[in-house]
DNA sequence: TTGTAAACCTACTAGTAAATAAGTAAATTG
DNA sequence: CAATTTACTTATTTACTAGTAGGTTTACAA
């Protein structure tokens, strides 16, 4: 299936914007390498507040899918899958979706901020359901609140993508363990 | 004693960086404010990386002070007294300093960045001396490496600053009660 | 074959960005 | 008191920003 240039856009738009923030690319950072002119991403996208809405809803999409998928697997290893899809994300200089997003939060529009709400809120339960779950079949240790729990494990995984931009590589396998290690039975 | 101009621009950048992001923040939201004309600020940071380098510095040296000040503290105080400065920074509607370097990473010049990666290396150090010296007090629970557990509590308050923007003010209350559960015996 | 709509392009605007050059007033120093 | 420095201002430059108006090509449908 040949990828369409709306795709493209979204994609591009999505790597640039957890690789460098929404304020610091520009339609021309997206054209460029497409080989299309500055005009034809505003043709897809009018304003840039539509793009950050598309990669909003792009995302909460996959996430859909990977959960449809994850379904029928167990706790423990939804949760490894979980914890090594952030890994792949933070070797390729990204971070994670939502604290990119939420670190330009101020610049983004109302509806952009609800999609990015909806989105967050689906991974939070998402989590505590795995860990409430895993709580039932004996597979995991009961630490607190399961949101809590999840907050934590979603609040250590998102800070590690950014702060090993900052320190070493090494931090980022060593926060992932220990949540496996705090967690599991 | 008058806060001079220069400390003027580096408090109001510090808040725009933190508040905004690095890319998302002019001269002119500056010097507007403080009712000087945009070369003004030039005068005192020539180019936007003098500014960033400046802020830098300016945490170091507040965190070398506070470090001085806690110093004589018990660990779990000083514990308590770190998460109590973030619980005020998220209140402000702004994120925690090194999250704000972070995610703006690859806007930073390299002196820029070196400046960050030592006071980061400072924190966690810092943190990592209070949770060994909590453990050999038996203030707190051995749960795993030390420096592990340092950068656990660090991402989980720096990430929190960022997702109490999209989920709510509970959230951060939550995370920062779990952590000193956490470590407390 | 004509009409229409999708997916572009060329060309442009209006605004804003960081940065600089040159000048000035006031304070400081020798 | 003269010279210099500090802390600005005015005025300008260069480059880029998001966004738009209007024209062109291509494909597909009536």
């Amino acid at each position: 299936m040949a990828t369409s240039t709306r795709e493209k856009i979204i994609q591009l738009g999505d790597d640039l914007l957890r690789r460098q923030g929404f304020n610091a690319f520009s339609y021309a950072d997206i054209s460029k390498p497409l080989q299309i002119k500055n005009a034809a991403v505003h043709y897809h996208f009018p304003s840039k507040q539509d793009l950050a809405f598309a990669i909003a809803q792009w995302h909460k999409d996959i996430f859909d899918r990977f959960s449809q998928k994850m379904a029928t697997k167990e706790p423990k290893d939804r949760l490894k899958t979980f914890l090594n899809f952030y890994h792949s994300i933070h070797l390729s200089e990204k971070v994670d979706i939502i604290s990119a997003f939420a670190t330009d939060w101020y610049s983004l529009g109302p509806n952009v901020q609800t999609e990015v709400q909806e989105f967050t809120e689906l991974v939070i339960e998402w989590l505590t359901e795995l860990i409430q779950e895993g709580l039932d079949l004996g597979q995991f240790r009961k630490i607190q609140n399961t949101r809590t729990t999840a907050l934590r494990v979603l609040s250590s995984i998102f800070a590690s993508t950014q702060l090993v931009r900052i320190t070493s590589d090494q931090d980022f396998t060593r926060v992932k363990n220990s949540i496996l290690e705090e967690l599991l039975n």
